[in-house]
DNA sequence: TGAATATATGAGCAGATGTTCATATGTTCA
DNA sequence: TGAACATATGAACATCTGCTCATATATTCA
């Protein structure tokens, strides 16, 4: 990577800050074994459904997560392996001593 | 990880949130070879003196980073390897093809 | 078709964030 | 000691963020 790159040092920067935010690691976490609905995931997070259909735009967007509907329900999982391994390291970070 | 631990959940996003910020992310990455000073840091990624020094001290707090003081320059580095892995996962996903 | 259910979206607002400007603190050296 | 240099810090301000509330859109099924 050269230091220099503008552009390059700023799309990192937006997607950690994908993963700078409360609500969002835990709908990723959520997402990590099966796919969900988003009533299951507000029910699980705690969180109004509005609230949690506002983020999860901000997660397709940034192309973390990809949903397809069956029904009523529009079910959500997560994009690729790297949200597992970057939340992993997160984790591991935090949890170290 | 327990979904439910509001607590640890927190603390990784409050991690990630470091990484959201292209100025920091600029900082970090001058750091990846040598420790640098603050005004080389702000030199290289043509910032004011103030804004780095405010920066470095969120990076401070974040435990990302550590100094020295040699003479009239306190010197920067990374504070352990978590972070180059952390930047190296967000660089690969960014530049995936 | 119309009611019920599931999700998305826009406006509005309070709190967080990042920069600048001015100034304080700390160190060296003449 | 005092001038010069390096860094830190506080206040002010504009912008960004994430939530709520109200409402729109989409689907099913009686």
């Amino acid at each position: 990577m050269s230091f220099e790159d503008e552009v390059l040092t700023n799309k990192m920067a937006d997607l950690f800050k994908l993963f700078g935010d409360g609500t969002r690691i835990k709908i990723l976490y959520c997402l990590f074994e099966k796919e969900l609905g988003v009533g299951d995931i507000a029910a699980k997070i705690g969180l109004s459904q509005s609230a949690v259909s506002h983020q999860l735009k901000v997660l397709r967007d940034g192309k973390l997560v990809t949903n397809r509907r069956d029904g009523k329900v529009i079910f959500y999982r997560l994009a690729d392996d790297h949200v597992k391994t970057i939340i992993g390291q997160g984790y591991e970070h935090v949890t170290e001593d």
